[in-house]
DNA sequence: CGAGGGCTTGAGCCACATCAAGAGTAGTGG
DNA sequence: CCACTACTCTTGATGTGGCTCAAGCCCTCG
């Protein structure tokens, strides 16, 4: 299932050559790994795999997504470059990863990551940091399927997507959209229909263009963070623009 | 806001005499520390408080939950005794908590904790544990309100309930409810109304039977397994069903 | 230029929300 | 002990947002 098996024996050494060098951040831990390379919607790993690796994406973007038991696919999220995904896994992968552009990795044993993370006393802040961030975002996550409609739920989409690039935030500002209306709609509990619908409407009333089929451009920001339905206040600050 | 302000310092003070001890597991932690009651209704922390404490709840039940802009409120959670709430703070509560029944906590300043954890190999893993279970049940959740219907988040409810007590797991269980309908509803995305006729239909096609307002008896326990859409098989074995 | 996949648009329907009333239950005070 | 009150829960009637089904459009690529 995971592609590149034979390689990985070559990646534990490396791993384990890591071991001494004590770096002071996490990305530095995996400077060193070659880069794998996924094409669009290639598999990283399945959901229920054994979680032996974790994985730096270099650029790109994935999906991670759950299969329930008629066949329909939730998306708990994407990534992008800069995130790691592994952090929060329990001995198993509790959700299935695929790219959805052509995406770069890097691999890093579980195992080594751990005994990494044990020695060092800098790398610990930051593990926690990330899963705050992951616990925060799957919070935020649970308010908008919980009771946003529609319209509130592609527009806190867009803000969240625009919010990974600071000073993005602003009228006239481009989105991408590397993910499909199908992707979009898995991850918002919606449909294809009600998210192109949607985007039309929005459309309709001055608040975006569209420009390609992967890409809009806003033309009214504060009524987009109107319409997004969450408070305007952020208890901690900027912070939550500033991106991970 | 937080009761018993005047309480802190010797409680700082308490939480610096353990730093010594190396307790091997983070109930032991929590265990010298004074017992604090809060009555049903009352709340532990707010939402954006500076988050300067952990809790371990010792008896009783809480919701945990936001209150949005329009003014609806999402429980995000219930604790439980034996549940500790804050490992995956950041410098601000990211919710609200409040009894629903009779509690008993414990306090743990945040910064002793992290000091604590920071020293003692044996903790972090406990620590990253409990991460990654509040990480999965969060994951679980937005599957719920992705995707499932009333009917099913209900059996699903029910049964996550069910699974704190192994053994309970099967037909002729009784589930204590110690918190309102309205509560529930806010948990799963749904009305009042909703989850009073949800559990009226299920009582009514012979699947469980009401004992009290915060009682209900399951009679037909693999046919609410599968009304509640999960995949019987789950990838780490009946870990879920262990409870914490 | 044709085929296939992704996207948009329309019509009708259904699950759940909303609005409204009434029944059951706990708590309070005389 | 009972009456009064307030709250929670249930049940019914009606409304509606988003889903389903269906068709057509627009890219992209061979």
């Amino acid at each position: 299932m995971l592609q590149a098996n034979n390689f990985h024996h070559a990646l534990e050494i490396a791993n384990v050559a890591l071991l001494g060098s004590e770096p002071n951040c996490l990305q530095a831990l995996f400077r060193k790994l070659p880069i794998e390379h996924l094409a669009t919607g290639q598999s990283l790993f399945f959901e229920g795999d054994a979680a032996k690796h974790l994985f730096e994406v270099v650029e790109g973007d994935l999906r991670i997504f759950r299969i329930i038991s008629d066949g329909r696919r939730v998306i708990t999220g994407f990534l992008h470059a800069g995130d790691i995904v592994g952090v929060s896994l329990k001995d198993h992968y509790l959700y299935s990863a695929e790219a959805i552009s052509d995406t770069k990795v890097r691999r890093f044993s579980r195992k080594a990551f751990e005994a990494e993370v044990s020695n060092s006393p800098e790398l610990r802040p930051e593990i926690f940091a990330r899963l705050r961030d992951e616990m925060a975002a799957a919070q935020d996550q649970m308010v908008l399927l919980s009771c946003k409609d529609a319209q509130e739920r592609v527009c806190s989409f867009l803000l969240k997507l625009l919010r990974r690039h600071p000073g993005h935030c602003r009228s006239g500002a481009v989105v991408e959209l590397p993910m499909t209306r199908l992707d979009i709609a898995d991850y918002l509990g919606l449909t294809i229909e009600t998210v192109s619908r949607t985007m039309t409407k929005l459309t309709n009333k001055g608040i975006l263009v569209s420009a390609g089929r992967h890409c809009v451009r806003i033309i009214k920001y504060g009524t987009l963070v109107q319409f997004s339905g969450d408070d305007e206040y952020d208890g901690d600050g900027m912070i939550a623009c500033a991106g991970r």
